[in-house]
DNA sequence: TATATCGGTTACTTTTTGTAACTTACTCTA
DNA sequence: TAGAGTAAGTTACAAAAAGTAACCGATATA
């Protein structure tokens, strides 16, 4: 098994991180309001990491074609998830009333900023996903 | 609104990254294994996001610690995520059969290495979390 | 004997996802 | 001129996941 190591120092860095991030870990019950939450919760999903991954990659694509390219997900969930997305500001949806429809989506330059950071946990998990595969269901 | 810039070199450089994260991009219909799937859709959602910046902030808790600590979660999803998280080495339990039970939790070295790339989104998050919100349900 | 603690589990309800057929508007073909 | 095809979705329905709240087992304390 590979070794991961993390020095005491990089802990404490990282809970001085955390702390500032939440104002609120303290406190016994925080119901306020959270931006990691409400952030997190819409483009931290399976799906929208797929789709803004595969906008990192493709200068724009249409919705069929991002539908092929995040292979598994639906005509539903697709469209939910870029309306979301749209909303939120990580994508930008250009529509051509031609013949038949075209719509094309890209990144926005703040979708662009987002992937910078996303990118490092998914190549974490590139890194890193065998090994837990391995290592996964041996149940104790 | 803030700007965020990316320049043309950066948008390449994720590119890449992008293409040797999926070498199965390209190709039409890819069901091949995908780390990033299977190993984002375990330690991505919502509360294992937050059960890991709690565990990242406090050296150890015990699960009810947790459940207040982490608002809003169900004993049932709790439990669930726990068994999760340890299952694919980026929580250790320890159990002592004490009188009323007693049991902690902890992150892994492995789940303090994922911790430290799970920051770099969190903390975007939390810069740009309100001006998503602002910006947010300004519909067309 | 009754009550409380801790770390869950269980049965049940609600919400979210997934599936697959359908829609709209126009064009091309027979 | 009827019929089929296309892109980008929408809709009704089924399945899966998450949320809710009561319960459990072991033991100590009142």
């Amino acid at each position: 098994m590979e070794t991961v190591t993390i020095t005491e120092n990089q802990r404490i860095s990282m809970a001085n991180k955390i702390k500032k991030m939440f104002g609120h870990i303290n406190p016994k019950d925080p119901p306020e309001y959270c931006p990691i939450r409400d952030v997190m919760a819409l483009a931290s999903d399976k799906w929208s990491i797929l789709i803004i991954l595969h906008l990192g990659y493709f200068p724009v694509l249409r919705f069929n074609e991002l539908k092929k390219k995040v292979y598994g997900i639906s005509n539903k969930v697709l469209s939910a998830r870029l309306k979301h997305l749209e909303a939120d500001g990580y994508v930008a949806r250009k529509l051509y009333p031609e013949v038949p429809i075209r719509v094309e989506y890209k990144l926005t330059d703040f979708g662009h900023s987002y992937l910078s950071k996303l990118l490092e946990l998914t190549e974490w998990a590139q890194m890193h996903g065998d090994m837990i595969i391995a290592n996964r269901s041996r149940e104790q």
